[in-house]
DNA sequence: ACATGCGGGACAACCCGTTACT
DNA sequence: AGTAACGGGTTGTCCCGCATGT
């Protein structure tokens, strides 16, 4: 009888991870979760209330880490706190590589997703971090600009060796950034 | 009885345009741009032979930006490429800031929506030539960070003026490149 | 400017006869008409009140000669009804080939269609002239089965000289209702 | 609170049977089937995964029988096919009443139905059944008459008792194809 | 006897697209 | 050029019952 050892909640978390990321929040709908573990579509929402729960689960250990880091920041020198940031981000974004790509192919949705499950929350914190605190509009800009360059950078290199990407992702930020 | 001055038409891709930026291309209805300009669902339908037409419409100029952009990097000595490809990339992004928002918002689903009316593109050409025409993991990852910088620098800064923002992107694009 | 010299008003009738008779009556558009003349659809529509009003009209003559053939039969004596009107159903059936594959191609749609506009008749008078105005189970089956013959035999020898397709057809009428 | 004995999924194929006779298949809409039966056009898609899959599987009886039928005629010899035809053929009509009524209403919708789900196929092989083998357009048109009666007789008269009709059809048809 | 896990069946609300008609 | 009314079809969600193991 036990077709799959894996629990079955675990394995529609996956689908439902690999999914989404493929075709987007919107773009997967719940049969075809189903459809790929191999169960009913009610087994499914027995597991989980709904859709956004899902994602909402999904995507729970990376906003967690998003939030621990920029509360650690807050208490980080104006000095230091971009190079602080950029080391962070790059951490988290290699911890959670997948799901960042998640976010990637849909952030209108999971945005709009969000609100009522308190799902993901504001970029605003870290980008005032990466900024050094500065509201200058060049120092928000170069902002943006170090946010792009870690999150698509290591979305589009998933095949490398982790520390070196790493080690990238890190310089070519403070390069952005002007740091030392 | 000229309840509105501009054409219809126009004024659905407009309405179009805005909303698939901040719901995505799924994410919005027929009805929605139909009820956000105030004519029938039908009507719109009249103008566009689907709702992936309108996508195809709205994408076109910025896709053309884009072919013509690497057609002509492709003369471009391995050197030079580089940097000239950041001068075009940054300033096509400036030209079609809204639209550079619509592909960032809902990769999966243009991506998806593409293949039958040939579309958007690959990214791979410029990828290379922000590489230098290199194939080597680090340059490619780089050339993923300095379009990641680029395209969210300027989704991120919106209200600055565009000259400032047009140095400030090819500047930090070059840094993260090592150019010079 | 004349591109066709048959007066659009006919066009459209022959187009609008054709696509009946292959796709229905429900199956055909408008503009699936419109589209074969060459015309617009408002010019359609110019000319025919409204869709029925088509397949009125194309149906007239035929009914026509179907109304003008019964009344011709209620004269006639009890023992030669059925000779005659066998006679006058082949008459009609060969002059109106096309318009019978309209009627047996959408029986449904033609007489969900009837009704307003007046269009088609009961085939009750025919069918009782057949019968020799018996009312006879047995009388009344076999005159639906020369009915069926006669209809179905025309609609299915449409390359076959004229004469020759009228004499079969009568014979084997009039053997199915076993006359002489 | 089971309001109806019947399992649903087949009160839903005889109300479709009923509708798509009456008004033929493109005029009867799944809501009017839903309707019919008392429950919601989701419910019937979920039973059915199309509107033509009903019609498929409304249809597949009649047809195997009649494939089954012809593959039975192909081991007769030829001068005694078109009697057996007939014999076969009218059996057929009996049992299928209510679907050959469909067939009839809506000649046009069905063929266009089918070809996807391989629903209904040409009338080719009993229509040369039942000329004898015969090539002849004498005796073709007389096969077209025979068909013609056979199955305008039998949904003529649904009321009658089927032994005296099945005796009526053979009797006719054989009389119209001119055999003993 | 009861909770856990799971499947069949059903449905409201949509969605995109078409049609006859103005 | 424009529209109301539908057309077929999908989606997220829910209810109820059947198995288990406890």
């Amino acid at each position: 009888m036990t077709r799959s050892a894996a629990p079955l909640r675990q394995q529609l978390l996956d689908a439902a991870l690999c999914l989404f990321s493929q075709r987007g929040f919107r773009g997967t709908s719940l049969q075809d979760i189903a459809r790929e573990v191999g169960c009913s579509k009610a087994s499914l929402l027995y597991h989980f209330a709904s859709k956004e729960a899902i994602l909402v689960e999904l995507l729970a250990p990376s906003t967690a880490g998003m939030t621990e880091l920029t509360d650690r920041l807050r208490d980080e020198p104006a000095d230091r706190v971009a190079a602080r940031a950029v080391e962070g981000l790059v951490d988290l974004v290699l911890r959670f590589r997948r799901e960042i790509q998640l976010l990637l192919a849909e952030v209108a949705d999971v945005s709009a997703a969000r609100g009522s499950g308190g799902g993901t929350q504001e970029p605003e914190p870290i980008l005032s971090c990466l900024a050094g605190r500065s509201t200058e509009p060049q120092a928000r800009l170069r902002a943006w600009m170090a946010l792009g360059a870690i999150t698509l950078g290591a979305a589009g290199a998933t095949d490398q060796p982790t520390e070196l990407v790493r080690r990238e992702l890190a310089a070519g930020a403070r390069r952005v950034l002007n740091l030392t």
